[in-house]
RNA sequence: GCGGCUGUAGUCCAGCGGUUAUGACAUGGGCUUCCCAAGCCCGUAACCCGGGUUCGAAUCCCGGCAGCCGCACCA
C-alpha cells in the first residue's frame, strides 16, 4: 500500500471521508465529510476567515449557488463552458464536433449542433482516426442546469465558481465600502462542474468547496501598504522563466517584485498571505511551491497568475490555491451584458479646470427636416471636434449617408469646466482557494510513520488549531473510581469550548494509537496517582512523552499548549517514559 | 466517454459451480490496579446492484454502478 492509498484509507475508515450515497451504488466526484472531516474542514475556513475576512477587513457575503443565465453568458462560462462533441461509431472516439469543421467554416461557433452535424454529413467528414462515421453531434455542458419555477421559462445554472457572486453585486458592495477603492469580498461555498470523468478522490469533484476573494483596486496603482510586511518571506517562485529551467528559484518576496518576476506589489502580498495560510493550516513548506502560468495557459485577459501547488506522493504537483490579477475584464463583460455601469468615481488629488467645446444643434429647424433621424443628426453633430465644425457646410455620416447641414444652424461655445475625477473600472485580484485539496494536502502532509517497539504507530500531526479532536479524556482503567474525575476533567474541558473526546475503552495503548491516527494534539490520562496525588498526566502525540499536571491547572496549561503559549517540557513535571516502570 | 484490471464484514484477504462463506486486524460486552495496538472468554458483522445460464451461482455470462491504471477532457 502506498501512502496515498493508506491516507485515503484511514481518512476513510476514521470518518474524515467517505464516498457519497454509498447506500445506493455511489456516484463518482462527491464525498461526505464524516465526524472528523467536517470539523477538519470548519477549522481550515475558519483559519482562512482569519486570514481574508479579519485581518483583511474583506467582506464576507454569501450569494445563490444557483445562477441566472445572464451571469454566466457574461462570464462566458455558458459558451466556454459547453462543447459539441462527436463520437466514431466505429472505433468510439470522442472527438470536439467544431474542430473537425474548422476549415470548412470560419466561425463554427455561430453554429447550432444540428448546424454542425449537417456540415459534417454534406463534406463526408469521417473519423479523423479510422475514417469511420461519426454520430450525431451533442452538447456537453460542464454546468448543471435546472429550471427556476414551473414550466421551462427560466433556465438556472449551478455556479461552476464562487467569484461571480461578488462579481455582480460590485454596485452594492461598492456603496458598502462608501465608494471607494480599494475594496474586496469574499465567498467561502459550493461550486458545481459536472466533470467528464472525475477521479483521484477529492483532488477532483463535482461539487466542491471555494474559498474566493474578489479584491478590486484602483488599476493605476498596484503598490500595496502592507507589502513590507511579506518583503521578506522567502519562497520557492516557479516563474515562467524558471520553468524553461526546469528548476524553481528561491528568492524574498520583495526581489520577486523587484526583478519582475511577479508583476506588481499586490499579486505579491496575496502570494506572500497564501502562502503563509498553507502553512498555517499544516502544509508542508518544502512539498509546496508558486508556479506562474505560462503565457499560454494563461486566460487571455489575466495580467498574471500564480498557482499555489503541492507535491502529492503519486499525483505529483497539484494545484491548490490559484492567484491572478484579472484586471477589468470581469467587470466590463457584465457591463457589456447587463448594460449597467460598473465602474468608481474617482477623485482627482486636484480638480482639473479645462476648455470644452459644447456643440449645440438647432433642434428646431433639424426637427422638421429630418424628422425620426433629427436625433441621430445631433448626436453625429455633438461628437464632432472644432476642426470638422469649421466651414460653411458640416458633413456628418447618419447610418452610412452623408448629410450636408448650415453652419448656420450648429452653434459651438467653448466652455471652461472643473473636473473633480474620472470614472474608473477597477482591476481584481483573486485568490482563489480550492477547500477540498488543501484539506487532503493537509492530511496527505500530516500524515507520519514510525516505529515503537517494532510496530508502526501512524500518526497525523495536525496543527492544534486544525485538528478536529483536541484532547482525549482517558480514565486508565474503566473503574468508578477514575472514570468520575475523567468526567469531571471532559465537562470542564468542553465549558471553555473545547473539542473533547472521552475513551474508557480497551488498554490505554490501544486509545492512545487511535488518538495518534486521527490527530488528537494531547491526551489526558486520570490513573490511580490522580487519586492519591491529585495530578494528571497530558500526553503529547508527536513526541509520546508524559507530564504530571495537577487537577486545577489542566484546563489552563491544555489551553496554553494549543495555542502554542507554552513548551511542552516546560507545562507540568516530565514522568519517564512508561517503559522504564 | 473509450480500453484494461478489479469489486466478499469497518479494514485487509481466503473461497473459483454444492461450505452453517475462512482468517486476521478493528469493533461491542466480560475478567484482569492495564501508561503506549498485552492476555483470556463471549459476541456483532460481508459475497456491489440487476438480469441470464444451471437442479444449484460469491464463483460462469451479459448489463449497470463504483474503484484503480492508460487515452481523451480539464473553461
Amino acid at each position: 500500500m502506498d501512502k496515498n492509498e493508506k491516507v485515503n484509507e484511514l481518512a476513510r475508515r476514521r470518518g474524515f471521508l467517505w464516498p457519497a450515497f454509498e447506500l445506493y451504488g455511489g456516484a463518482a466526484g462527491f464525498y461526505d465529510y464524516g465526524p472528523l472531516g467536517a470539523p477538519l474542514k470548519r477549522r481550515i475556513e475558519d483559519i482562512w476567515r482569519q486570514f481574508f475576512v479579519i485581518s483583511e477587513g474583506f467582506a464576507e457575503i454569501e450569494a445563490p449557488t444557483i445562477g441566472v443565465e445572464g451571469i454566466f453568458q457574461a462570464s462566458g462560462h455558458l459558451s466556454g463552458f459547453s462543447d459539441p462533441l462527436t463520437g466514431c461509431k466505429e472505433c468510439k472516439e470522442i472527438y470536439r464536433a467544431d474542430h473537425l469543421i474548422k476549415h470548412i467554416v470560419e466561425v463554427p461557433d455561430a453554429l447550432s449542433n444540428e448546424e454542425i452535424y449537417k456540415c459534417i454529413q454534406e463534406n463526408e467528414i469521417g473519423c479523423p482516426e479510422c475514417g469511420g462515421e461519426l454520430s450525431e453531434v451533442y452538447e456537453f455542458n460542464l454546468m448543471f442546469k435546472t429550471m427556476i419555477g414551473p414550466g421551462n421559462k427560466m433556465a438556472g445554472y449551478l455556479r461552476p465558481e464562487t467569484a461571480q457572486g461578488m462579481f455582480i453585486n460590485f454596485p452594492r458592495l461598492l456603496r458598502h465600502f462608501r465608494d471607494s477603492l480599494p475594496f474586496a469580498a469574499v465567498q467561502i461555498g459550493k461550486s458545481f462542474r459536472n466533470e467528464i470523468s472525475p477521479r483521484q478522490g477529492v483532488i477532483r469533484l463535482r461539487e466542491f468547496t471555494q474559498a474566493e476573494a474578489e479584491i478590486f483596486i484602483d488599476p493605476r496603482d498596484k503598490t500595496h501598504p502592507r507589502f513590507d510586511e511579506v518583503k521578506d518571506i522567502k519562497m520557492k517562485f516557479y516563474s515562467q522563466a524558471a520553468q524553461e529551467r526546469g528548476e524553481p528559484e528561491e528568492m524574498t518576496f520583495g526581489e520577486a517584485v523587484g526583478r519582475g518576476v511577479i508583476a506588481h506589489q499586490t499579486l505579491a502580498y496575496y502570494i506572500a498571505r497564501t502562502y503563509q495560510f498553507l502553512l498555517a493550516v499544516g502544509v508542508a513548506p518544502d512539498k509546496m511551491r508558486f508556479r506562474q502560468h505560462k503565457s499560454d495557459e494563461m486566460a487571455h485577459y489575466a495580467a498574471d497568475c500564480w498557482d499555489a501547488e503541492v507535491f502529492l506522493d503519486r499525483l505529483g504537483w497539484i494545484e491548490i490555491v490559484g492567484v491572478a490579477d484579472r484586471t477589468d475584464y470581469d467587470l466590463k463583460a457584465h457591463t457589456a451584458q447587463s448594460k449597467v455601469n460598473l465602474s468608481v468615481f474617482v477623485n482627482f488629488d486636484e480638480p482639473i479646470k479645462r476648455q470644452k467645446l459644447v456643440v449645440k444643434p438647432d433642434f428646431k429647424a433639424l426637427g422638421p427636416r429630418f424628422k425620426g433621424k433629427a436625433k441621430a443628426v445631433g448626436e453625429a453633430l455633438k461628437a464632432l471636434g472644432p476642426e470638422e465644425l469649421k466651414g460653411d457646410k458640416i458633413r456628418v455620416m447618419v447610418d452610412g449617408e452623408t448629410i450636408e447641414i448650415e453652419s448656420s444652424l450648429v452653434s459651438c461655445e467653448s466652455v471652461e469646466e472643473e473636473v473633480r475625477g474620472e470614472e474608473i473600472v477597477p482591476h481584481v485580484i483573486e485568490p482563489s482557494f480550492g477547500i477540498d485539496r488543501i484539506l487532503y494536502t493537509v492530511l496527505d502532509h500530516s500524515y507520519y510513520e514510525d516505529a515503537v517497539d517494532g510496530e508502526t504507530r501512524a500518526v497525523l500531526r495536525f496543527h492544534p488549531a486544525v485538528a478536529p479532536i483536541e484532547v482525549a479524556v482517558l480514565p486508565l482503567m474503566d473503574r468508578e473510581e477514575l472514570v468520575f474525575p475523567a468526567k469531571k476533567i471532559q465537562e470542564e474541558l468542553r465549558g471553555l469550548g473545547l473539542r473533547v473526546d472521552y475513551d474508557t475503552s480497551g488498554s490505554i495503548g490501544r486509545r492512545y494509537r487511535r488518538n495518534d491516527e486521527i490527530g488528537t494534539p494531547y491526551e489526558v490520562t486520570v490513573d490511580y496517582e490522580t487519586l492519591e496525588q491529585g495530578t494528571v498526566t497530558i500526553r503529547d502525540r508527536d513526541s509520546m512523552l508524559q507530564i504530571r499536571v495537577p487537577l486545577g491547572q489542566v484546563a489552563d496549561k491544555l489551553q496554553a499548549l494549543l495555542c502554542k503559549a507554552l513548551k511542552f517540557e516546560e507545562a507540568g513535571t516530565m514522568v519517564g517514559p512508561a517503559k522504564e516502570e
